[in-house]
This record gives structure tokens, sequence and C-alpha cells, in this order.
RNA sequence: GGGCGAAUAGCUCAGUUGGUUAGAGCACCUGCCUUACACGCAGGGUGUCGGGGGUUCGAGUCCCUCUUCGCCCACCA
């Protein structure tokens, strides 16, 4: 039994109401229920986005998590059989780093530990400290699946991550090349593509002359940006339509420091427009030299470490003078620089920007390096991938994406899995020394210790998996698979939804669908909804670095969850960015604070007046016995919900279609539905511009007068009330929880959160909800004129209403039936003429035709009065001849439709009715 | 360099296939401490729809162009 209602909304309460949904079970999946596995209900799945395990909750997390509560709550109310499936990344780099440093901080590195001790120390640093996050995103209502929680490190997830390279491996897709790759020289990895950041940066072009080795004194002029590299350098190469440079193809030139001579090649790589048209060639330190270098079969000296480090690595005899031995390479360029302007050869220095690769984690720039790497042949996964959205079996939201992904996609390039880190999966692949390739090489889903041919010793490779190949699984290997028969594969997959940020839609989303085709032959879900970033008022992004992040705890301590929640979801246009001022909480998230405190007092109102007796069931109210306003406010929720419904569209694609998904989206629905916002707002509007505006006002007077009225208005109130927290829960949880459990008539131990979604109760408002509308056009007018009248508030004053002629029902009969309303609603005394009193007054003409007439005589200042008349004749008497003028067009009136035309000349005669009204009213009251 | 998108109120953004007098939230201004709520109530739109040109009876919407901004991709050393 709830507890008597306080004031304020007390939102230390929330963590109370957590607990009991999850006592209740509410966020459990039940996959025997599934539709798909022959129950009855159709499954709803999210999996999130697992944040990483050392991770602490920042207002990106619960943008992203807020997001996917709402549409798990939504589609649990919608009946939907509803898995959110809640989990940690080991993020290999990420967690290693963080490990790393603690170790500096004890004056070692990693390698003074070794492998498996530091490996133990990582491991007891994320059992300690992981997972934080999961506990901070209860805290904002997130009602996952708890039962459920996976980690990609996990025993269950590194089956899945094992058995998924050696699928792909037995498929041919994955092989092991000798390549130039990013490296980070900090993290001493390699890194994928993406993972090597491009950042625009002013750079500097060097000019050097590399004089021809036959002494004849002339020289080739390359232009380059690391100038360091030369030292590598096995050719210079030149364009071989290039006129200038074609006598010169085959002669030697001189590699200036290093002193030995190389060959002038002719490779359609250099392009004769930039720089000098001649380019100097470093197979083992640029990726593209490295072709180059392949295509005529060039040496691929080393000469900088993994460190970043000047040194003679591999086939570089003697290329690394000794004054340069060991330095780092940017201060081996200063270095190299001077030597090459001491000993002439620099031509000159050119401010040049360009694009320079960082590593993602640290923001080292990266260097090319020549090494060995596992890569996963892209292009046949790619395939499906792109014919799923090109179908409309997946949908990215907003669409704009949609063209980013497909782009990139189409050019896809193989992706480098292996990384030189110890924190991760370690690459399922034995070498045995013994053997001759390919048995060499054995990939195998079991931990090897001997080898299979020769039974000799093996070793494993020393690499572990980029952490987005086990994340690429996520679907899968948390739903159960590669176990064909676990249920939750089987009851929940494919998914439905994937809620993230744009920025990952490559490292991750794609990749997930890639591999979903791959191992399951169907998208790993129909939605892709990629929302925005938060950002301050400057909208720089919000970091930490920066120092300019709201820490989405504190907001929780200061407004609760639910301000926090609504603030974000109702000011989030879909994909766009939240801004958020840092350095003023209050104002940031008044929008959501205040929200909750306007749903908490419509709540103490509706105790307070209806008390605590159970009502009469709605269905059992005769219509006959409800008012005007009890039709209207039901026929407003009616509106409501389907404003909220349109908002949210569909939950999953209804088209059946032959491909493997079996559904796709129509263009109709395709890109129309998951707008939060709208849907908030619409909700919004309902509860307080209806229900708290006009429908409690209306009701004072009736519910203090005990009879049968009052009980239908009571039915009515809990009800259109009860409706109201239905459609708002998904994105307020807790205070409509709260006031929910509170309703009278509250059936004990049931729960707002696994209560059903609303549906409408009639097709088209009544006449009577027709007729409040009247009343409240009424009210409106009468307080507008207020308004601009400058009437004091507290001043009863008289309003004339005069009906229009014609109208079906005597408007005049309805008005004073309505009368008292009006009257507590705009302090006025209300009455009704047939004929307009005379003497000055203001006017009010309403859709219907119906006048509303305010005598001014004694309440205001007459020449203000006849200045705004006037205003508002010249006003007219602009717009009239432009309409005229439209109308007396021929073609206008031949070519525009018939409805157009007619309603045009409508609003030319309501103008001009209205303007001669004004016009008589200035004479008789301004004399003029 | 290639591609995509945006430019509408002070801010964040809606604005369906071209069609009546361009909207919302927040902010702001005015007046109210009316017994659910001042975290509130009532009233108020503050706009050459980025500039220019075109198509059309009619353009915020379609076309061209210019300007500015954002995002994604990319091997000009």
């Amino acid at each position: 039994m709830p507890s008597p209602l306080p004031d304020r909304y007390d939102f230390a309460t929330e963590p109370a109401t957590y607990q009991a949904w999850v006592e209740a079970g509410a966020f459990t999946a039940h996959p025997e229920r599934s539709a798909r596995v022959g129950g009855d209900r159709t499954p709803y799945a999210i999996v999130m986005p697992p944040p990483n395990v050392t991770a602490i909750l920042h207002v990106g997390h619960g943008l992203n998590n807020t997001i996917q509560d709402v549409i798990m709550r939504w589609a649990r109310m919608k009946g939907a059989e509803a898995l959110w499936v809640p989990g940690t990344d080991h993020a290999g780099i990420a967690t290693q780093n963080v490990v790393e440093k603690l170790v500096a901080s004890e004056g070692h590195t990693r390698f003074d530990l070794g492998r498996e001790a530091f490996v133990k120390r990582t491991e007891e640093f994320v059992a300690k400290t992981g997972g934080t996050i999961l506990e901070q995103l209860r805290a904002i209502g997130a009602s996952a699946d708890w039962t459920r929680t996976a980690y990609t490190l996990s025993p269950e997830l590194s089956v899945a991550v094992r058995e998924a390279f050696v699928r792909l491996y037995e498929r041919g897709l994955i092989y092991r090349g000798h390549r130039v790759t990013h490296w980070c020289p900090r993290c001493l990895t390699s890194l994928s593509d993406e993972e090597a950041e491009f950042n625009d940066e002013p750079g500097k072009l060097y000019h050097v002359s590399y004089p021809l080795a036959d002494g004849s004194g002339r020289g080739l002029i390359i232009a380059t940006t690391r100038p360091e590299t030369m030292l590598g350098d096995v050719a210079l190469a030149v364009n071989p339509n290039d006129d200038r440079y074609r006598d010169l193809i085959g002669k030697m030139v001189k590699l200036p420091i290093v002193g030995i001579e190389i060959p002038v090649i002719a490779d359609d790589y250099a392009d004769p427009a930039f720089g000098t048209g001649v380019v100097k060639i470093t197979p083992a330190h640029d990726a593209n030299d490295f072709e180059v270098g392949k295509r005529h079969s060039l040496a691929t000296p080393v000469v900088i470490d993994e460190h970043g480090a000047m040194r003679e690595v591999a086939d570089a005899d003697n290329r690394v003078p000794a004054e340069l031995e060991g330095l780092d390479r940017f201060v081996a360029r200063d270095r190299i620089v001077e030597m090459l302007r001491a000993s002439g050869a620099l031509q000159k220095i050119e401010n040049h920007d360009h694009a320079v690769r960082h590593c993602y984690r640290c923001d080292t720039v990266v260097e090319p390096r020549l090494s060995d790497q596992w890569f996963v042949t892209m292009e046949p996964l790619a395939k499906p991938a792109l014919q799923a959205v090109r179908d409309g079996a997946i949908r990215i939201l907003p669409e704009r994406w949609e063209a980013v992904y497909v782009n990139w996609l189409t050019n896809i390039r193989d992706w480098n899995i292996s990384r030189q880190l110890w924190w991760g999966h370690r690459v399922p692949v034995w070498y045995c020394d013994e053997c001759d390739p390919p048995q060499n090489i054995i990939v195998s889903r079991d931990d090897l210790t001997e080898c299979p041919y020769c039974g000799c010793a093996v070793r494993q490779d020393e690499d572990v998996l980029d952490t987005w190949f086990s994340s690429g699984l996520w679907p899968l290997s948390t739903l159960g698979w590669p176990n064909e028969k676990a249920p939750d594969l089987q009851a929940f997959y494919p998914t439905d939804t994937l809620v993230t940020a744009p920025e990952i839609l490559f490292f991750w989303v794609a990749r997930m669908i890639m591999l979903g085709y791959e191992f399951e032959g169907r998208a790993p879900y129909h939605t892709v909804y990629l929302h925005g970033t938060a950002r301050d008022t400057q909208h720089r992004k919000m970091s930490k670095s920066l120092g300019n992040g709201i820490d989405p705890m504190d907001v929780i301590k200061l407004y609760g969850a639910d301000a926090l929640r609504w603030t974000l979801i109702a000011g989030m246009g879909m994909g766009a960015d939240v801004v958020l001022d840092p350095n003023d909480l209050d104002k940031s998230f008044a929008t959501g604070r205040n929200f909750g405190t306007k749903l908490w007092n419509i709540g103490r109102f509706l105790l307070d007046r209806v008390g605590q007796e159970p009502v009469q069931p709605l269905a059992s109210v005769d219509r006959a016995s409800m008012t005007r306003a009890d039709q209207w406010i039901l026929s407003r929720l009616d509106a409501a919900i389907a404003d909220c419904d349109r908002a949210l569209g569909p939950l999953w694609p209804t088209t059946p279609h032959a491909s493997a998904d079996g559904r796709v989206w129509k263009e109709s629905e395709r890109y129309a539905g998951l707008k939060l916002n709208e849907y908030a707002e619409a909700a919004r509007q309902f509860v307080w511009n209806e229900l708290a505006d006009w429908y409690l006002e209306s009701l004072k007077a009736r519910l203090d007068v005990p009879g049968a009225d009052r009980e239908v208005a009571r039915s009515v109130l809990v009800y259109a009330f009860d409706q109201a927290l239905r459609l708002l829960h998904p994105v307020v949880p807790f205070v409509t929880e709260s006031l929910w459990q509170r309703l009278p008539g509250h059936e004990d131990g049931t729960l707002l959160v696994s209560a059903s979604w609303p549906q409408a109760l009639a097709a088209a408002p009544s006449r009577a909800a027709q007729e409040f509308e009247q009343v409240r056009e009424v009210v409106l007018a009468v307080r507008q004129i207020r308004g601009d009248n400058s009437v004091a508030p507290g001043k009863m004053i008289e309003v004339v209403i005069r009906p229009a002629g014609g109208a079906e029902r005597a408007p005049g009969e309805l008005l004073q039936h309505e009368l008292p309303t009006i009257g507590r609603l705009t302090r006025s005394e209300p009455r009704i003429a047939a004929d307009a009193p005379t003497g000055a007054a203001a006017h009010a003409v309403l859709s219907g035709g119906t006048e509303v007439i305010v005598p001014l005589a004694g309440l205001v200042d007459i020449d203000k009065e006849c200045a705004r008349l006037r205003g508002e004749v010249a006003e007219l008497e602009k717009q009239i001849p432009a309409r005229e003028g439209r109308l007396n067009n021929a073609k206008y009136v031949e070519r525009a439709p018939a409805n157009v035309v007619a309603s045009d000349r409508e609003i030319l005669q309501e103008m001009k009715t209205k303007r001669d009204q004004l016009v008589e009213k200035v004479r008789s009251l301004c004399g003029a």
C-alpha cells in the first residue's frame, strides 16, 4: 500500500520502484512465449551496445540507454515478449591502456609483469571496478533483463568468437597478410583502417634533390611530407607518361644521407600533377609504396622500429647513420632536414595541410608498419549487408545515414583483425615449426598443445582479436549462438532494433549486419536508430578531456531519473544533437523536472478531490450521462493516443517479402516511426494542455457536489489519467508508476510497467465533444479580449454571446448550459443576447460564426482600443488586395484545384466581412 | 579530392506528393502568490524560410547558381 501522497514527488523512491519491477520479473524475457517457438507473443528484442567494462556513465550512455528503454517499455506495453540484453565489452585496447597506466604508476611496464601476470591483473581490475556502469543504468531506469547480462570475454561468448573465426577461416575469408598496416607506436599494436582516424593538420612538404649516380650533376627533386622515411627508400617513381622524366627511367640516383644508389622506375602511382611529379618509394613505411614495391619486386628495408624510433630493423644494412639511431621519428625528421640542408640537397620547404592518421585510443600519430596480420576478406560479407538496406529489410534512421552506410560497404576494404595486445580473445591459430606449409598453420576451435599432423609441440599465435570482432557477434553470441538450439536464439533472433551513435556505424553496426548474414543468413535487426551527440552550449562534444561533461548521476541526485529522461527524449529531434549546459544543470533539466512536478500535482489534485473509493469502470458509464467536457476529454485522449502511435510508428515491418528476412519495410512506414520527441510532446500536450488546463478546471465544481454526476466525473477523470500515465510511462517510468499505484481502485500487485498500451475508444469525436470545443473557443476569445485590453485579472466582466444564425442546434442553449464553466474559467458573467450591445465593445468571431462580445465601458482605455482596432483594419486592407488579385487571375482560377479556389474565395469573403465589422466598430467606438 | 546533408523565431528543430494567413518546445516580454502546481496560471510570435536566378496560376517545398556550416569517405607523396 503506497504511503500518503507527499506534496512533492520524492525521487528518492526511485530505487525502490525499480526494485519492485525487478522483483516482479517485469524485465525478464520468456523465450517460450515467443511466437517463433509457438508462443502467443511477438518477440521484440534489443541488444544493448555494450559499454566498455571500465566505463562510467556519461550523458552519451544516458541518452543511448534512455532511448532504448523508451522503446523497450513501449514494446512491452504493446504486448510484445520484450527482451533487452545488457552487457559490457572487454574493450581490448582501451582496457589494456587503463591497466597499463595503473601498472606504470607502480613503476612498471606490462613487459615487466609478463603476459600472464598482466592479463591476470587486468582480470582482477575488471572484476573489481568493472560493471559500475550497469549499476548506474539501473538508476536511470533501464529495463534490461539483468538475468542475461553478457560480457564479450565470458567463456560463452569466447566460444562464439572462436567459432566465428574458424568458420570464416574455413570459408577462406580469413587470411594472413604481409603488408603495411596502421601501427600505434604507443599502444604497440596494429589498427584497422577505422581505428586510425584522420585529422587534418598543417604540415610541410619538403623538396629534396636526389642526384643522378652518373655524375652528370643532374638530379631529381622529390616532394615528401615525411623525410625521415627516406632512409628506407628503394626507388624513385615517375609516371611513365611524364615527358619530363622519360629519359631517366632505369637510371640510378644516389640516396642522400645513406649514400646508396637506387633506381628510377616508372609507375602510374606517380602523379605528374603533384609536387615535382617524382615520388620516393619506401615500401616498408607507406602502404602505397608497398604496393608499388611489390609491382617492381623491390626490397623492403625497415628503418623505423615498433616504438617509432629510427633503427635498422630488417634489410636495412647501414641505412641508418649512427647519429640518427634510436631517435624518435619526429626528432629524426628535424635532424634529417638539417642534414639535407647542410648538404645542399634540400631545395625548399612548403606549407602543406594534409590528413594525418591518429590512434583512436591514445591519439598518437599512427606509423605505417610492415607486418604480418590476420585479415578478413570483406567484399563477400558486404554483399548481403548492402542488399538488406536496399531491399528495406533493414532501415537506418535517420535516413541520411543509409547513404553513408551504402557508400562505405560499396568501397569496403579488408579488415585487419589481429592486435598485438594481451587483453582480448587470443587468435585461435597454432603454429607447428616441424610441418611444412600449409600444415604448419592450424586453426582450431579447441586449444592445442601438439600438432595434429606430426605430434610435436605447437605454439599459439601471440596476437588477440580486434575488440570489434567480438562485439560484431554481439546479437548472435548473447543469444546463445553458435548453439542453434539455444532457446534465446530461436525465440529472439533476429532482434528488432539497434540504438547507437553514428560514430560506430562502421566499427560495429555494419560488421554486426555482415556477420549476422554470414552466420545466420539473416540481418540481426530490422531497424538501426542512430541518435545524436550530447554537446555543450558551444556545440562542443561533451568529453572528459574538455571537462564539459555532465554526470547523469548528478542530475539524478538533483532532479531524479525521470527529469533526466524527459529532458533528453523530449528535447531531441531524430538524429539531432542534444545541447545542454554543463554549468547550469538547473536550466538544462528544468523541462524534465517541471514536467514531473506537473504530473505529480495532477495526481495530488486527483487524489484529493476524487478520493480513494473505487470508481465505476468507464465501460459501464452511460455515455448519455457524460457531460460535454467528459466526452471532450475522451475524444482528446483518443487523439493523443493516435498521435503517439503515429509518432512511434509500427514496432516492426509488416510487409512480407521473399527474402530470407521475411519482412521488409514498406516505403510509407520505413522512415515514419520512432519520433520519440513527437510522441513525448503529444502525450505532454494531452496531459498538461488538455487534461490539466481544461478538463481538471472544468471539473472543480462538479467534484464538490456529491451525486451521480460526480461519479461520472470521477470515472472519466481516473480513466483519462490512467491512460495518460500509460502513454507517458516509457519516458518517465518512475513518477508514472508511483502515481498509477495510487489511482483509486488500483488492484494491488499490478504494475504499470506491465500494463497494456492505450487504445483509442471511438473513431470520431462526438457532437458533445465538439460542442465543448466551441465552449473552449469562447473562453479563449474572452481571455484574449481581457489580455488585449489589459483588464485586471480579478475583475469580473460581462460577456455577451451572440449565436450565429442558422446553426443546427442553438448555440445559445449549449452555451447557456456551459455558462458556469465559462464564467469560472474566464472570471466573467456571460449572458446570451440576440442583439449586439450598444456602445464600445470588443468582439471576437468564432469558427462557427458565433460572436463573443465584451462591453468595454468602464474597463479600458477607449483610445487604446481604437488604435488596436485601426491596426487590425489596416492589416486586413493590406491582405485583401493581394487575395483579390489572385482570384482575378484567370489562370489561377482555371488551373488551381477547385477546393483551393473555393476556400480562397471564402477567406476573402470572411476578411471583407470582418473588415466591414471592424470599420463599423471603429466608427461607433471612436467616432471616425 | 569524392560523397552526403543542413541553412526556417534568440536556441533546438517540425513543415507529407508544390496549395488558404509558415508551426512546436525552450528562451523571452506583459500581467497574476486564483485553496493541485510560481517547478505554476493567463496573454503575447519576436520570421525578407541563407543570397541570387528560374519553372509554375501558385515555391519554405522543384531546378540552377553562389555563400556558409556539418558529417562520412579517401593512397596526392
